[in-house]
Order: structure tokens, then sequence, then C-alpha cells
DNA sequence: AGCATATATTGACACGTTTCAAACCCCCCT
DNA sequence: AGGGGGGTTTGAAACGTGTCAATATATGCT
């Protein structure tokens, strides 16, 4: 009624400039490079800018200088514990910078990365961390191509020296549980894994088998492996059977999992069995996820530096985007055995 | 070299339209309502865009049209189950819809709320799902005010009518969880509760009281409260010294617990003392996160829809967006006690 | 053939900001 | 008095897209 303008158009530049009697561009200085301006015309400009509420386009912010304020963050599932905490590692880092990170989530589906990797190009996005789907770096590329730099996440096989990297040594991690178990008596070992299209999967099998061998062990009769198709808890629970066959003389007598959730819900068949971890069977995991610590028995498992990894690929980024003499640069973390309940010395 | 632009300049929908012999504005239709444009000329254009790989620039496009395509989600904690399984719902309900979600995490944080909401607000966001750090709405007032819609999420409470939301009646929670102690024998029951400041505690605390009057037994006698500061696993292994304090004679015979991780945190804190559930105390949770089943004994608690909850705030935020005669609505779902293993009858 | 109507395409402008060369002001120095 | 030289401020020109009235082209009808 009073007012004018009903068709209330949000305030912009402009209209700050305005009413604080100043040109746009003084507005846009006080905005970007604050030095730049006379104290008392910048306390004036502020004071027009709270009178008014005025909050920032950052549309035509970016459209002008062709750059975000915002990285993508890129994972396979955001329900997986072991991607929340990386994630939180990488935000952590990127605000401290006053960089916005945007969580995007493939799903596991290429078809979704490529749709996510799309929408970073689109948006301008200063750049990404990125845990691709699988080896295939061609989205990748692309991405770069457009000007949208990324650093690789627990993927340190997908690309040279095209980017950053910064991974976890899953070979290293292999051994580590093949000693501990090994040293335990352990003399027959079930690999229970992913899809083993996945490196970190084939890797850590690896290390299982090499530190087999190191110790005279024939890696080939002493490790069976068990393919599951994906890597939870449900697949985990219903591979028992595949674990316990051939009876109790021939069951393995201790099991390593690729990862957490397999190893969890592996705990949960035996359970349901009236079996016990490590009374009848010592286990393994991967990850330390939190949950590994509260489940009784806690899980024996190959802990990695998550939250540090999150943290240090978001600090390879940074160096990308803002030092000119930026060189590639692959990190690779050591991981650490935690022992815990469910494993134990061989008996019997 | 051979190629004259070596600064090349991103390819924009001026190239395209050279390349296809057609004025920007037609291929400006091809993208945004290509049934106005004859299917010859389509074809062209789109080969065009093809083959200059050309990637629509989204400052240019929403600095234009004044709005986004994506819509924000503002969680307590990325790393929290509950919300990883909600922010599930809501992406897939928004993806089909061809909009783009960016994760947002405040961490609890009111200052991070704000920074966040203020984000939203200069992304010019289509719209948002919100769950409160508080119930102090000014700040989400302030966002609506500047044609950022939201939709409330987990807390029904903060807004009467000038928002939708999407609850789940936390009341009828405790009363189930209440009943079901009851049935068991159980009139001694400790609440074990995060900040009593946060809504869903104290509503389902009164839940749990409501049952224990329906069965004429003295709420302020038959239940103790006992509160943490956090809703974590730690939190909940902590206070097992004080859920145990008085000796065998007056421990409680079971404990409620406000969500999941405390009473996780709870049972691990019980097996570190020699203890077990339901043995010696029957303990029943609140969410039912994956893990709750994994471990063992399986944890009573009351489910919650999570990824339903998700997808139907979506769905509102949708509805809102879309329908012009969209009244705000409050969706209220309701709770499912699960029962597993770890509450048991009252013995001795 | 001539006209009305429907369908396709055009072209210029506006969106809100940053940028940058140019203009301005004020003070100090010769 | 005239210059020179800081530090400040200005104004206009982009950035890449969507919109819309206006124009061009095709179609159907008398």
């Amino acid at each position: 009624m009073s007012s004018s303008d009903d068709a209330k158009r949000p305030v912009g530049i402009n209209d700050v400039a305005a009413h604080a009697g100043v040109s746009p561009g003084t507005v846009s200085n006080v905005l970007n490079r604050p030095e730049r301006v006379a104290e008392s015309t910048r306390e004036r400009v502020e004071r027009a800018i709270r009178e008014l509420d005025y909050v920032r386009n950052s549309s035509g912010r970016s459209l002008r200088s062709g750059r975000t304020d915002s990285v993508g963050m890129l994972v396979l599932d955001v329900t997986n514990p072991f991607f929340t905490q990386v994630a939180r590692g990488v935000e952590d880092e990127a605000t401290e910078e006053g960089l916005a990170v945007v969580l995007l989530n493939s799903a596991e589906q290429a078809q979704r990365q490529r749709q996510s990797l799309r929408l970073l190009a689109e948006q301008r996005a200063a750049g990404a961390v990125v845990m691709p789907v699988d080896s295939d770096a061609a989205d990748l590329l692309w991405l770069r191509k457009q000007g949208v730099p990324w650093v690789l996440l627990d993927r340190g096989d997908v690309t040279e020296d095209l980017a950053c990297s910064v991974s976890v040594d899953n070979h290293a991690g292999g051994i580590a549980a093949g000693r501990h178990l090994i040293n335990l008596g352990h003399e027959q070992v079930s690999f229970l894994s992913g899809p083993l299209s996945m490196e970190q999967c084939r890797t850590r099998l690896a290390g299982l088998r090499a530190a087999m061998a190191e110790s005279g062990l024939d890696p080939d009769a002493a490790v069976r492996v068990i393919e599951n198709e994906q890597l939870n808890a449900e697949c985990g629970e219903k591979s028992v059977e595949e674990v316990l066959a051939g009876g109790p003389r021939r069951r393995p007598q201790a099991v390593f999992c690729a990862n957490d959730q397999l190893a969890l819900g592996l705990l949960k068949g035996l359970g349901g069995r009236g079996l016990t971890s490590p009374g009848d069977l010592s286990v393994v995991g991967y990850d330390d996820v939190d949950v590994a610590a509260l489940v009784h028995p806690g899980l024996t498992t190959v802990a990695q530096p998550k939250y540090e990894l999150g943290r240090a690929a978001m600090r390879l980024l940074l160096s990308e985007l803002n030092d000119a003499e930026h060189r590639h640069e692959r990190l690779r973390f050591a991981p650490e055995l935690i022992v815990r309940g469910s494993t134990a010395a061989y008996r019997e």
C-alpha cells in the first residue's frame, strides 16, 4: 500500500551505490578490495549495505569474473561413513579458505558421475576433489579441459602426472593385516573382497599374498578369494555360507575383509549361526569406521586416516588454484593396523 | 601453433549459433524449449553443440532468469547416518526433477548455519530443505524474504504456518518405547538424553513418561533423566557410570536412549565392565541406523522412515516451487518400534 | 491469386557484477 | 604559481544467457 514498489526487485549493487551517494564501482571495491577505498566512504557504503540488507548475487559475480567460490566434492556413496569422514576433512580445509563445498554423489554409477562432472563444468566450479567410479579418466580429462582442475582421492592409479592424487597405501595395508594373522598362527585365510574390478580390492589382496609369501607360505594355497558384488554389510552377511563352506575341518582360520562393512556383515552372519569371533574365526576389516570400535568384540581393522585424507586433498587443490608454479604431487599415506577383539591366536 | 586462438575462450551460445548458421535466440530455444523449434534446425544446432563441445554457463543463465536449478540441503552433521539417509531421499527425488542438490553442513553451529543460509541466498538457490540447529527462525525467515523457500525437516515446532514441514512423531516414538519396556516388566527406566534444549529429546522423554502414566506408574519416580552434551557414541559410553550409579539394587532395569549412537556407546561401555545386554540391562535406541541391526545383540530401537522423510520433504518443496496455489502442509510420519535382542523381560 | 493464420526465427536488450583506464582531488615540492 | 604524484573515485564496457516483440516463412482457405 504505502510502499510504491510492490514487485520489490532484489536490491543490487546499484541501489547500494545510490543510497550511499557513490558509484557502483566503489561499492564493488568495498566488497572485493576494501583496502583501496578511503575509510570514510567505506563506512558509508557498509552502512548502506546493512540498511538495504543487500546480498551479493553470485551469478553476476561469477559471470563477470569467470570463476566461482565453490569447489565440488564427488563421492561414491554419501551413506558410507568412510566417505563422510573424508568429506568433513575437505570441508574444514575449504571453509578456512572461504570456499564453499558442494557435495555430489555418484552412487557408484558412471552415468551419475558424468552428470555431476558436467554440472561442475556448467557452474564453472573453482575445482573439485574426486573419487572416480572407475579408472576411465576420459570424463575427468574433459572436465580439466573445461578449466576445472581436480585432485584424485583414493585412486592413485587413474592418472599418471596429469593431476595430484592422495591415497593410502593399500598394499602395505594388506601386508599389515596378513602379518598380523600369520603371527597369530593362521595359515589359511579367506579374503572377503568387493568387486575385483576395484583397484583397492586387488591391491589389498596382493598385500595379503605378499605377506604370505614372505613367510614362506604359498599364497595360492593359503589364500582363498571370495568376491562380492558390493562393499556393504548385506553382502558380507550373505557370504557367510561361502566362508564356512567345507565344514569345520577345512574352514579358514581367519578372514580378511576388503572393508569394514563387509566385516560387520560377516560378524552378524556368524552370530546368526551361533558362531563367534574370534572363537570360531578371526576377522580383520579395513577402514576403521567409527562403529568398528563399538561392536563387540571390537573389530580388528586397518585404519585409514580418513579426515586427514580429505584435508590433504583439499590442500593440494588449493595449491593448484593459488600457486602459479604448482607441480602435481602424489601423496600417499600409510595405513595403520588397529588390533581389537575380533582376532586371536589360532587354537586346536 | 596451428590454432590461432591460444587463449581459447570457452565456447558460448554465440559461437554455437554462428557455427550452425542461426541466431543465438534459436540456440537458446533449442536448449530450453525444444518444441518451439523446427526439427531440421534443431538437429543442426544440436550437432553444432556436439562438435564445439559447448557447455552451458549457468552463471549467465541464472543471472538472466533470476533462478537456479539447484536446491540446498542443510544438515546438522554429515557424518551422522541418520542425516545421510535423509539426504539420499532428498537427492533421489530432486534428481528426478533435474535439480542438483548441494549438501551443506552446519555442524550444529548456529554460526555455520547462518553462513550456509547466506550462501544459498547469494546463489539464488531455487529452494532448500533445512534441519535447523535451533528453534530460532529469524535467519530462516530472512532467507525466505530473499526469495528462497524452504521446507523444514525433523523440526515441526519452529514455524507455525510459514512453511511446510516434515517430521516424525517423537511423542509416539517415546510411547512405543515406553510401552515395550513396561510390557517386559521394567518399572524403572533411565532416559539417556542428548541436550534437553533439543525439542526431539524433550518430546521423546515426554512420550516415555506418558507411557508410564497410562500404566499407573508415577513418571517422576519411574523415570530418571541423564543428560548428555551431544548425541554421539562417546557420550553414551562415558555415561555408563551414571547409568549404573547406585549399585545393582537401584540400577535401572532398562535404558531408553535418545538416539542409536548413544545406545551403541552405552552397549560398548557395558561390555567394557563385563556386563551384557539384555542380561544386565535392556537397552532401546532411536533412529534405527544400519548398524543397529549389525551389532550383537541387535539393538531394539524406534525406527524413523529416514529415506521417505527426505523424499517427502523434497516433494513438498517441489510443490511449493511449481504449484501456483500451494498451501503449506505439515507432514508427520509415524515411527515404528523394531524389537531386536537388546531388550528382554525383567528377571529376578 | 490473395489473404488470414499458424509456425519459425530473429535481434536487441536486460540481468548484476567486475574491471580498468581515465579523471579527479588534495597536498607537497620546487 | 605551476607541477608532480599519491591515493580515490568514476563510468562505461564487458561477461553469457533468456525473453519477447517483431519479422519472416510456410500453410490453409476462399
